[in-house]
DNA sequence: TTATCCTGAGCGAGCGCTCAGTCGGAGGGC
DNA sequence: GCCCTCCGACTGAGCGCTCGCTCAGGATAA
């Protein structure tokens, strides 16, 4: 019985599996078919045998690469943040002002949240369902995603494209940033009646870094 | 079989019980037994058993006022969003010009989040389990709360104490009011290392304040 | 043959909900 | 006052079913 770590400070989880490269694979079925299933009815009522049937396999399978459903669960969080922070970071420029690089990586945060919410949507409603260990580590990898507005903030002050905030300042700033990029896959029921994803990142960037020039 | 409503623009759900007192009277005692229950354990985890024997009676008392476990979700629900806007329009003051007693509303908000953060993330986090028609009515009862901002700073901008606003930025910036007392409730863990209560409403009315005069 | 991965019938616990029955007391006849 | 009847709120054992998880055995490649 191996142990495989699949994100760097993330959780390890045991496997009957002995071929590394197979785990992962079997893993990335896994989730792929667990992600979908727990958007469409959620975590609890989605069962075992529909995520291993979903997956390509049968459920004994399913238990030969997690050893119960709560892994499950923690390998979506996970991979859902990985995805999240891959595809934000991609996209941040280094080339301008750290004034700039913020406007434009706020745009690209919320074009993120736009093509995730579900999977944002997801990841409020289920944390809570994880065992408390796995929930500090999905909870941790959210603040290493907060972070990449905190290094932007900083480096924004330091270059004095934005007027000096102490510490604190700029993690509530990167906090709120998070936040409004979540509110958009949260309420977008209500804001899409009349603001359109354009308009809702220019205007909540505006609302943003007017305060922080 | 009678129905009652207990929310004005609520759903009704059936009751095998005469007395409407008493219903009201059993009623309560099932949503405060269930919301303690859900925080606890959340939704899917608590039996109904349980809720019947935290409330004080047994299970088949339970479903003579109840016609499922999702009916009583969504009392619990409506419960909280009436108990969150009773307590909101109950710190209301009016003295003021409209930016006034925005700040105030504010304040006042953010405060009754903190009190209430409990059921706030119940609230994320069970929505999406209750049935599409009783979804659909808790989500109008937030709705009802957010216009309570829409109507403050439609009168700021009126007696111009704030800067002019379209309609769609007022509600824009209603639901960042909303979501920013939200966030108090979900991200305390992280926020509290570095604020206070206190110092969270004076930091965030300033950014939202600030944008507006 | 052995090592490895996969299968799916089966286990036992626990769930939401039902319904035949209990029981306290209101009301009416004497 | 006393008895009897009926009402309706309440009880909880039990039904039918689903769930998470296991494990004895099958398949395949080396």
């Amino acid at each position: 019985m191996t142990k495989l770590q699949s994100i760097p400070g993330g959780r390890s989880i045991p496997t009957e599996v002995k071929d590394n490269d197979l785990v992962l694979r079997r893993r990335r079925q896994i989730v792929d078919a667990a992600v979908q299933l727990f958007i469409n009815k959620g975590f609890h009522k989605t069962t075992t045998r529909e995520m291993a049937k979903t997956a390509g396999f049968s459920i004994g399978t399913l238990y030969e690469y997690v050893t119960s459903k709560e892994d499950v669960l923690y390998l979506v969080c996970q991979a859902i943040h990985q995805e999240m922070e891959e595809h934000l970071k991609k996209r941040l420029s280094q080339g301008g002002t750290g004034a700039q690089d913020l406007e434009a990586a706020i745009g690209s945060y919320i074009t993120v949240c736009h093509q995730m919410s579900d999977h944002i949507l997801l990841i409020y409603q289920e944390t809570k369902s994880l065992p408390a260990e796995s929930r500090r580590f999905v909870l941790e990898h959210e603040l290493r995603i907060t972070g990449v507005f905190t290094d932007l903030l900083r480096r924004g002050v330091e270059d004095f494209s934005l007027r000096p905030l102490n510490p604190p300042e700029m993690e509530l700033v990167a906090h709120n940033i998070m936040v409004l990029g979540h509110m958009w896959a949260f309420r977008r029921w209500a804001l899409a009646r009349s603001f359109s994803l354009e308009q809702y990142i220019q205007l909540q960037s505006d609302y943003l870094l007017g305060e922080l020039v």
